[in-house]
DNA sequence: GCGCTTAACGCAATCTGTTTGCGTTAAGGC
DNA sequence: GCCTTAACGCAAACAGATTGCGTTAAGCGC
């Protein structure tokens, strides 16, 4: 159980910011965890004790970069906003720094609870531009079905074929989900 | 670049057997590369300077055992043959096992070869089904339509939901790519 | 077949990352 | 303000990763 506040918090803070800048000057290969406690002013044991091994950690910092900063945008109808969306999520998903995140974190998460939470990101993101829809009095489909036929497709390309992705795959996907 | 036959093939033979084994007798986390080298009768040095580190020897060993061995069984029409398959995938590929190797055939994995050769086993075993219905005069969706609405959707539950994943949700998928 | 070139391998020393025991610090609760 | 204990720092011991160098044996030309 991780204190929430106090040391906790800063070692914490600390640890993931040594990570983020670390990962932007030398690449996040050459990562190691004695680098990354250097940098937080912080030992390589306590980094061991409370994330196990640095692809636990990596996971960590992959999730927060995942995280959605901002609503969806709102482009006056569900398809346009759709679109945008998908547009967006692909690029920052499909660049290298987003599929390396993706990897991390996917790969260091025993229980599979990052990898739930970027999936729940998506899913509030697109809640969030249903909801416009239905109240605009606009007909929307559900959000699994959102999920299941455009941000699927989107993300199983990404994983396992990086090539010829682009906004035009993007959007045939969602004209297929609203019945065209 | 691998020498193709003789000592080079034997060594990679015995490696992967090694890998295989041990991974069923102690657990795959608890594999070291040393551990390997002494079962397949190899110096560590070998293990490091052929595959680089572990994640990618086991990554070309999981993609190895995620590809199909047979056809995928003909029950006489597209709707059943589609059904059994995505079952089937379902099954394999959502147990514990399977997303171990699915994870680790994406994780060591630099430039993706092994994540698009996976993603090609099953893009094979679907063509096979199309070309047999289309054989039987069965009207047959394309191929990316089927990997979009079935395969994706599948993928992306079973490394990001895994949870409530079942049949019935397989055959909603199928149904949904054959207009219902 | 025979020798030549060189990729692949074995060995061993070295280096770096990981693990662990023990003492210390400081949250959070009463 | 005191008490309990999670979290941390330190350092030693351990284990895995790396590398230089010598050796073996594929693959190739003759």
């Amino acid at each position: 159980m991780v204190r929430p506040g106090g040391r906790s918090a800063r070692v914490q803070a600390a640890v993931h910011t040594a990570v983020r800048e670390l990962a932007s000057e030398v690449g996040r290969d050459a990562l190691t965890v004695p680098m990354v406690a250097q940098r937080a002013g912080v030992t390589p044991s306590t980094i061991y004790r409370r994330w196990g091994d640095l692809q636990v950690l990596l996971s960590d910092v992959a999730v927060e970069r995942l995280r959605p900063d901002t609503e969806p945008a709102d482009h006056g109808t569900l398809a346009s906003d759709l679109r945008a969306w998908a547009e967006q999520f692909l690029d920052e998903m499909a660049s290298p720094a987003g599929r390396a995140y993706i990897r991390d974190a996917l790969l260091g998460d025993p229980d599979g609870r990052n990898a739930g939470q970027c999936s729940a990101y998506a899913a509030e993101q697109i809640d969030v531009i249903l909801r416009r829809a239905s109240g605009r009095g606009e007909p929307a489909p559900g959000i699994e079905t959102v999920v299941d036929q455009v941000v699927a497709p989107l993300m199983y390309r990404i994983l396992f074929r990086p090539d010829g992705l682009d906004a035009a795959y993007a959007h045939r996907l969602v004209a297929g989900v609203l019945g065209r």
